[in-house]
DNA sequence: GCGGTTTCTGGGAGCGCTCCCAGGTGTCGG
DNA sequence: CCGACACCTGGGAGCGCTCCCAGAAACCGC
């Protein structure tokens, strides 16, 4: 970035609108930033100048003066290639511009890869955004807490594991599970098995404990337990397994619905039926859940209701109010369909 | 955003760099611009303060000075929800992404809305971005013109039908939609009809054209043709226009793999075997077209290096290359599985 | 009518950087 | 030994805005 882009871009500047609407740059400045104290008069003069010289503010000298930059961050920390095709982060994504929309705030979508931490912890810190949104956290990454050492004010989607203290939001992964054990229980299944999700993910640990809760209090044993990483590939392997530890198995919590679409091909292969001889529960209600075959029973939670929340406790938070929750739990909700 | 955001971040500034490292204000900025001219030493204790000091620019205020900003804008000129769990846009999104790696260029999110068009442009042209891929757009959307007009430097993602002049990359819709049509004749169907997608849109036109192109060059007429929408249930309604037209149709050339997911099960209620009946050649190649019912065989188009492509050709201008081609085809490539 | 308050206005001083220019120091050829 | 030309360095002047302060004007009640 050389040449071309060091021309500057003609356009009016506040001073010339000032001058136009015959009043000064504080008035102008006051307008554009709808601050009180301005008289009917200057103001119509103002938005009249602005309008027929077809002015637009420089961000970055609003920035600078102003030490706010109008703009919030989106950071991704995982492989660009793999997150952006999950629905999960479309559906934040939606969540977070519609809650921007409307208000003067830009997205900044930034991604972290191996390497390149040190360059978005600088440009993150650096003042071009006010605050951050953070997703797609493995284990224990230690971005959230960093940056929120740094200062930056900052919430995290998803219970990160590493960074007490910092502000999140996060599907109510625990009770979802849960209600998902005890609609296993209701429907009279004896012997229930789950597959979790990764060990090093608090959406697999949440969702794990909520499935044991269930099993406890009604009494069962907590032990048919096996693992996958959120692929249908892992939860194939995880149904073969637990198959293989208990044949008598006749319902299984599937921590995600991707891995429960594996777990019924191995299910059917095996000949069993759904739900006649194994009911299967799922997680998050994919699009795909409600066309598997047979149709999985699931535990819904609302990414998009995910990105709005976020997004609305950073602009709260940067709009200094105060009472806001340090951190929040959406509910779930449990879709019945044919598996379960 | 008020309180809160306007305390200034701590952190040191370019200044204090300076002083510990013993030279000047001048040396630290060419340091970190990696200007030739400074002295192995001086850089060395440039480096070492920057380090130690935990010193990041402040990106407004290299903006103001450098009448540049080191980011560039992706603008979905769409409906936000429809967009985002379009796989279209999750590749492009990935393409730039992967092209943006490495250099120290941020991408800012935007997506237009009906009425904050004005808010986009003036965003836009305001200078916080030094210029703009846009993609997704609708008949003759006139914001590449403007933006152009406006001294933005843009490149389009997809032939815009407004804006001539406007450089833009596009898969190469044609010759796709081309070799469709002779694959189609080439495994002997004598019958060939299309399901075009919208008029409006240049995609929709430009596959149209190829498949009537291979028509005339195989003395077929070229009138068996119905719209959709890019939507499974307009590719079914349109499938079943053309069956009652012409029961006879042994061949057809589908625009879109999302609307040859509807057309397939109308085929499919007809009585029609795919391919033994009527031959299906899709269009895109998504994920869905290798695990329909049968296999869909279709013309692959790169999304991802759509999204590369525009982003080299983006900073190839904002570098001031020369001798960059102002506009882009991108390969297309006939996948064969089971429906042709 | 006068102090006190509220409303409104303008100018000055930066925000933290990059660019430009002036000048210093070294190296080389004549 | 001196000019020409590299190389390297520092300071000043902004970039275009917002904030702060001082002060003018309008309004109030007693």
């Amino acid at each position: 970035m050389t040449d071309a882009s060091r021309i500057r871009r003609p356009g009016p500047r506040l001073e010339e609108v000032a001058r136009a609407a015959g009043v000064s740059r504080s008035t102008v400045s006051r307008v554009i930033n709808e601050e009180p104290y301005v008289s009917t008069r200057s103001r119509e003069a103002v938005h009249q100048a602005i309008l027929t010289l077809g002015y637009s503010p420089n961000q970055a000298a609003r920035t600078l003066a102003g030490s706010r930059a109008n703009a919030i961050a989106l950071v991704v920390s995982e492989q660009a290639g793999r997150v952006l095709s999950d629905p999960f982060f479309a559906g934040v994504l939606r969540g977070v511009h519609a809650e921007l929309s409307g208000r003067r705030v830009q997205l900044v979508l930034m991604m972290s890869q191996q390497g390149d931490e040190q360059d978005l912890i600088s440009y993150l810190v650096g003042g071009h955004v006010d605050g951050a949104l953070v997703i797609s956290l493995h284990g224990r990454d230690p971005l959230p807490l960093t940056l929120s050492e740094a200062g930056l004010p900052l919430v995290v989607g998803g219970r990160p594991l590493a960074g007490k203290g910092v502000p999140y939001v996060d599907s109510d992964n625990f009770n979802g599970a849960l209600e998902a054990a005890r609609h296993l229980v209701s429907v009279g299944r004896t012997c229930i098995a789950t597959i979790a999700g990764a060990k090093d993910m608090a959406v697999g640990m949440d969702r794990l404990s909520g499935w044991r809760r269930g099993m406890v209090e009604a009494g069962r044993p907590a032990d048919l337990v096996a693992y996958g990483d959120f692929t249908p590939e892992s939860g194939a392997a995880a149904m073969r397994d637990l198959l293989d530890r208990n044949p008598g198995i006749d319902g299984v919590f599937v921590a995600a619905d991707i891995m429960a679409l594996g777990a019924l091909q191995v299910l059917h292969a095996h000949g069993k039926r759904v739900p006649d001889d194994v009911a299967v529960v799922g997680f998050d209600d994919l699009v795909s859940a409600a066309t598997s075959v047979p149709p999985l029973t699931t535990i819904r939670q609302d990414v998009e209701q995910l990105g709005r929340t976020m997004t609305w406790r950073l602009l709260g938070e940067l709009a200094g109010e105060d009472g806001l929750p340090p951190s929040l739990l959406l509910p779930t909700a449990l879709i019945k369909r044919a598996s379960a």
